[in-house]
DNA sequence: TATTATTTCTATCAAATTAATAGGAAATAA
DNA sequence: TTATTTCCTATTAATTTGATAGAAATAATA
């Protein structure tokens, strides 16, 4: 019951993008890759599961790069994740009840579903804003020490 | 981020242990594994995890077999997927901070770490106990049905 | 005591999934 | 035309998961 490296390098590389975003001039992935310690290549493959599902745009050529598709407060870590890692449930058969022949009886069913539902909660009632005001804070606070 | 199949087997096992067993007679892993249509040989790992975890007691030799070592109401289920996944946490860091170098400023351990909680609240807040009880009023409902 | 049924332990193999790399095509601004 | 970037496809490497085999230990039973 782990987040993939896809799932966890995303997640960054979003918050990255934002923040390293300024107005509309997109951002290279590798510099993206270079900040976050992350291999170039494998990095273009999670944008290209980030572009697929419409959370990030894409401008090809010379002095392209990528840009956020939406606000970060309409961006729900629930699409972000999902985008990398498949609908989130910890059970094939919660989704897809037909796999398990005796899943209607099967009481281990109900609950993984009711526990799968929690973490789409949990995701869904957060957004990469929040992230980014976390992190912006942090920041902040790290420089404010060295002038007290 | 699945469940493996070692927890969910494992977790129906355990149900079926409590309600296969009567008194102080062990059961058989290989009754447990026709019933609930699993490997033998893989079963026996599960109960050697389960064992390792003072989950069940264990009687070695002929007419032999296992027993819960608790009352099934004081066995959490967060204490069976412990024993056979390992401690529950999304991502390595949230247990051992000091494989992810920047893990004091990173925001996304943070996320990690309220979502691994959120998921052991829940795990420990339930019981095989309630698992049991849904298992026999649901087949007690079954029966019931035909009654009609 | 010898035999048999049964669990436990360790070692290993196979399959599946995930992680990472590589090379080059297509696009585009300089 | 060239440099720089994303995009696409294939391949390889590493890790995890699932399953098997057989020897050792142990207790009941004949
Ligand atoms: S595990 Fe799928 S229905 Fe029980
Ligand atoms: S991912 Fe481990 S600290 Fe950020």
């Amino acid at each position: 019951m782990k987040i993939s490296t896809k799932g966890r390098y995303g997640l960054r590389s979003m918050i990255d993008l934002a923040i390293n975003s300024s107005g509309n001039t997109p951002v290279f992935i590798s510099d993206i890759a270079k900040r976050q310690h992350l291999s170039e290549k494998y990095l273009e493959h999670i944008f290209g599961a980030l572009h697929k599902a419409g959370l990030v745009r894409s401008i090809r050529g010379r002095k392209g790069g990528y840009l956020l598709q939406k606000n970060p407060e309409e961006i729900t870590l629930s699409e972000i994740i999902t985008a990398l890692e498949g609908k989130i449930s910890l059970v094939e058969c919660v989704l897809d009840p037909d796999i398990c022949p005796s899943a209607k009886k099967c009481v281990t069913r109900d609950l993984w579903q009711g526990l799968s539902d929690k973490i789409n909660e949990y995701l869904s009632s957060h957004t990469l804003n929040d992230l980014i005001q976390m992190q912006k804070s942090r920041e902040q606070n790290d420089t404010l020490m060295y002038y007290i």
